[in-house]
DNA sequence: CAGTGAGCGAGCTTCCGCTTGACTT
């Protein structure tokens, strides 16, 4: 990246002299804050929204301008050999408000960039000094709560850019392109297509997948205790029960084993002084314990004592909805955006727990009002940011204005009230005061038959000021944790004290394996490693969602077998960009940039080239993608058994011996136990029975194959023992007859009258000079076939309708020729092509139409129109597809510079090194097997 | 994961962060 050229001095605070009249055009990020900040502006300001970035590296070639279309780095938009030089372009969504922003320009004495004050707000302001070119004063205006007198301060304190802080989130975003744009075409080459990486999602797919490891190898262990009901037997007061329910927890001063005291490989962790009680010792223990006498051999009380949580930010938001109001991230934050819009909320994409003094005076003033002012403490709370990298460049979200209104007052309804309640709620509880009380704990102690002495404990908890907790409590995650607002009371017993067990019986446990993670503990685990920020949050999960990474049960997110031969592949491969520090590493040295104490171009040469041992980028997706075996990555041994777990195109499989059996895609990972899986052997899945051929009366099935959906008959099956064996090779000779489903057809719904016509192909359509005329569906779509010579049929429908006398006509026709060249009619003629003089004609292909010179053929693009489009832009097409043209030849080339693939079975499918070579010599297959072919070409991972 | 007979103009997918409508079901 070259310096930012200028600053934002130069175009003079010396020139602003006059306060009064003159219109000065302020530039804020959200609409909704523009219509704010305006009214408290008043009179000679204009304040307009840029509605977030503007402008940005182009996504996708559409976008690039067409005299870069040819550069080696313009699928990146980053010159990656000329220091990293970004080029930006305005989204096409943005062009229209861009014009908008300039024409109110023209009329504006001043120009104040007001976007939020933190990186990505920096580089917003920035982008617009740029893109809007400005000829008038430019004054960067900064603000972090929007109350009328901190906006009219920011307007008479302003600042020039902050450059350094424009770099680093320049270098952030470079950064996240080349891992983006660079390592996703890896996946779709190694896994499947439409695949993607990047430094947010991988890492988030990437916890999944460990939780879901780590669930896999859990074993569970199991250990027992005693439960004793105890009666004090005294006169106790009304509020106070008379019973109390207590556990064991020493035997002759042993420790009784409780969950927490097992690893996760259901061993103990440490046996010293522990006595770990199986069902029987347990049932014995309370056989022996039966009848004895017990006393309180102490009481100790602690005073208990809970603090308010912070104010929202949007992580604790997104979790306590999801908890409380059993919302979705997303929906949560569609909710608040309309509550933010009318005027309900302060913004709700933020992370900080901060608030305005307006704001902390309302929720004093309220809680005072609905709790007592001895609810409130004398002083305000002060929140600090827990977040380590938090920009704290909005408030925490809150009520609106400077006093809060009720859930009733505001007339909302529906999710909008349960929400504002939530955030009022909180808002009010965060400056109130603690909740105190105190905790007890009882411990009884008896003596066995047998002479053990065995203790058990109780606690209690009272609360005797409940100070915030009577405004809020927050949710917990696990259905059975113990709420703060919960109490416990116990008898009012004391030392000595003889007590009576009414009741004493064995538990038995076992220890759980760690949870899954919802929406919201996944963000939250995302937050606390410094991953993503809040405005990505909720899409964060949009996107592992929608590639197909995990799917959601219940409110848990599961990962699938994708995940893991994704993660697989990253970790082996990649393991520096899915490491979980890799975030954090990059946070400070974007922090070193924005303090202007290192360089951006170093980093990022370091990362794309590598240096000294460590290998960049470029070479780990280019040089060193060969050593990357799509079979191995995707492949999972079953733990204890010679089963492989295999994620293929189409789905994961299990392997053994050849076998084969699909692995339905809705199976948690950590269900697929080796109990269930030879359930899945036992019954080949996939098929649907159609019924029964009456001709052979072999049963007909319809399942998925590797290349797409058909029929099949089954034939009787030899009995699986060894001694069937010969009598079962004699047999192989018997094929089963199979037929591919039509495309007017569908696994769901085909019917067996379909199967029976689809398995009666080939047909017989006659003889044509003594040699006989079949026509039959094959890989390229329906055809006829007389001896070696074949022509293709236009419908799927001929081949059970074409007449002998028409085949013939079929036949008398030139192979290729005949039906390309009805289809190779112009659609439209054009002028003269602009490089080589030749004239251009618009033609419709396989692929839409497209215009060709005669020697070069380009596919019109979206957005370009067969009547419309003009000479010039027919031309730029052409110059587009030329200049590629090269690029693909070297590809090629390369191809013989790799490694032969080694194994038989992955060369037979072109995979791994050859696999992605090939695609330049193989020659492309078209029509209808589209995915079939492409699988064939580069190398699906199953054979 | 079934098993067959071409020859020809593909182009695209994807990242993370800012922010809202304008679209379609």
């Amino acid at each position: 990246m070259p310096p930012k050229k200028g600053s934002a001095g130069e175009n003079g605070s010396k020139e602003t002299g006059h306060n009064g009249g003159g219109n000065r055009l302020v530039i804020v990020e959200s609409p909704a804050k523009a219509k704010t900040i305006a009214g408290y502006l008043g009179r000679g300001y204009v304040v307009e929204s840029s509605i977030g970035h503007i402008r940005d590296l182009p996504n996708k070639a559409a976008e690039i301008p067409a005299r870069y279309k040819g550069e080696p780095w313009a699928r990146l938009g980053v010159n990656v050999d000329n220091a990293f030089e970004p080029l930006y372009v305005v989204n096409s969504d943005k062009k229209a408000h861009v014009k908008k922003l300039k024409e109110l320009m023209a009329d504006a004495d001043e120009l104040y960039l007001a976007t939020d004050e933190d990186r990505e707000g920096e580089a917003i302001a920035w982008h617009l000094r740029e893109e809007l070119n400005p000829k008038i004063p430019v004054k960067r205006m900064v603000f972090n709560e929007i109350t009328k007198d901190a906006i009219r301060r920011a307007a008479e304190n302003t600042r020039d850019l902050n450059l350094p802080l424009v770099n680093a989130q320049e270098t952030r975003r470079i950064l996240d392109r080349l891992y983006g744009y660079e390592v996703s075409p890896v996946l779709w080459k190694k896994v499947m297509p439409k695949l993607s990486a990047g430094r947010v999602q991988s890492v988030a797919t990437r916890l999944v997948v460990e939780r879901e490891r780590e669930r896999i190898a859990f074993t569970p262990a199991e250990y027992w205790g005693l439960k004793a009901v105890f009666d004090a037997m005294g006169g106790a007061p009304a509020e106070d029960p008379s019973t109390f329910v207590a556990h064991l927890v020493s035997v002759d001063g042993a420790r009784v084993a409780v969950g927490r005291d097992f690893t996760a490989q259901g061993v103990l962790r440490s046996a010293e002084g522990m006595l770990h009680l199986d069902e029987t010792a347990a049932r014995s223990l309370a056989a022996r314990l039966e009848g004895a006498d017990y006393a309180v051999r102490s009481v100790e009380r602690k005073p208990y004592k809970r603090s308010p949580y912070a104010p929202f930010r949007t992580t604790t938001l997104q979790q306590e909805a999801s908890r409380k109001l059993n919302l979705s991230a997303k929906q949560t934050m569609q909710v608040a955006q309309r509550l933010y819009e009318n005027g309900y909320i302060t913004y709700m994409r933020t992370d900080s727990t901060t608030l305005s003094d307006s704001a902390v005076a309302a929720a004093r003033d309220q809680a005072a009002r609905l709790y007592g002012a001895d609810h409130v403490p004398a002083k305000p709370r002060v929140y600090a940011s827990k977040v380590k990298n938090a920009q704290e460049a909005h408030e925490a979200i809150r009520p609106a204005g400077d006093s809060f209104r009720t859930p009733a007052e505001t007339g909302l309804s529906g999710a909008e009230f349960r929400l504002y309640e939530l955030i009022w709620k909180r808002t009010v509880a965060s400056q109130m005061k603690d909740a105190v009380g105190e905790s007890v704990t009882v411990k009884v102690a008896g003596t066995s038959s047998t002479g053990e002495l065995a203790e058990f404990t109780a606690t209690g908890k009272i609360i005797t000021f409940h100070g915030f907790l009577k405004a809020y409590v927050e949710g917990a995650d696990d259905p059975n944790a113990e709420l703060d607002d919960r109490e416990r009371r116990l008898p009012p017993v004391d030392e000595g004290d003889p007590l009576k067990a009414e009741q004493l019986e064995a538990e038995g446990h076992s220890t759980r394996p760690p949870a899954r993670y919802t929406e919201a503990s996944l963000v939250k685990e995302l937050e606390d490693r410094e991953i993503g920020r809040p405005s990505t949050y909720a899409s964060i999960i949009g996107t592992i969602l929608d590639r197909g990474y995990v799917f959601k049960k219940g409110s848990a997110l599961v990962p699938s077998f994708l995940a893991f031969a994704v993660v697989q592949l990253l970790e082996r491969h990649f393991g520096n960009l899915v490491d979980y520090d890799f975030t954090a590493r990059m946070e400070d040295m974007l922090d070193d940039i924005a303090r202007g104490e290192t360089e951006s171009v170093p980093w990022l040469r370091r990362f794309y080239f590598g240096s000294g041992g460590e290998t960049g980028l470029k070479e780990l997706v280019g040089d060193q993608l060969g050593e990357i075996d799509p079979k191995e990555v995707s492949s999972f041994p079953l733990p204890g058994t010679d089963i492989m777990i295999r994620v293929g195109r189409y789905g994961p499989y299990m392997e053994r011996d050849g076998q084969r059996v699909n692995v339905p895609e809705d199976l948690a990972p950590d269900e697929l136990t080796e109990e269930k899986a030879e359930e899945l052997f036992a019954q080949p899945s996939g098929d649907r029975e159609l019924g029964t051929d009456p001709a052979t009366g072999r049963p007909v099935v319809a399942r998925n194959g590797r290349f797409g959906p058909y029929v099949t008959e089954v034939l009787e099956e030899p009995a699986a023992d060894s001694e069937a064996k010969p009598k079962a090779k004699s047999k192989a000779a018997v094929k089963p007859r199979t037929a591919s489903l039509l495309k007017s057809m569908s696994l769901d719904t085909i019917t067996l009258d379909d199967a029976l016509r689809l398995l009666s192909l080939p047909r017989v359509v006659g003889e044509i000079d003594d040699e006989p005329v079949t026509a039959q569906n094959g890989r390229f779509g329906p055809y006829l076939k007389k001896g070696t010579d074949s022509r293709s049929l236009e419908t799927e429908e001929q081949m059970f309708t074409v007449t002998i006398d028409e085949a013939k006509e079929i036949f008398a026709k030139p192979k290729q020729r005949g039906r390309r060249a009805a289809a190779s009619a112009p659609l439209r003629e054009l002028g003269k092509d602009a490089a080589t003089g030749s004239p251009m004609v618009i033609k419709d292909g396989r692929f839409g139409p497209y215009v060709t010179d005669g020697e070069t053929n380009a596919s019109l693009r979206k957005g370009d129109d067969v009547e419309s489009i003009t000479d010039e832009r027919a031309s730029e097409l052409l110059a587009e597809r030329r200049a590629k043209a090269p690029a693909k030849k070297t590809a090629a080339k390369k191809a013989p510079a790799k490694k032969p693939a080694a194994k038989k079975s992955t060369a037979k499918s072109g995979t791994s090194a050859s696999g992605t070579a090939k695609s330049g010599t193989t020659k492309a297959s078209g029509t209808r097997r589209t995915a079939a072919s492409r699988a064939a070409k580069d190398g699906t991972p199953k054979s």
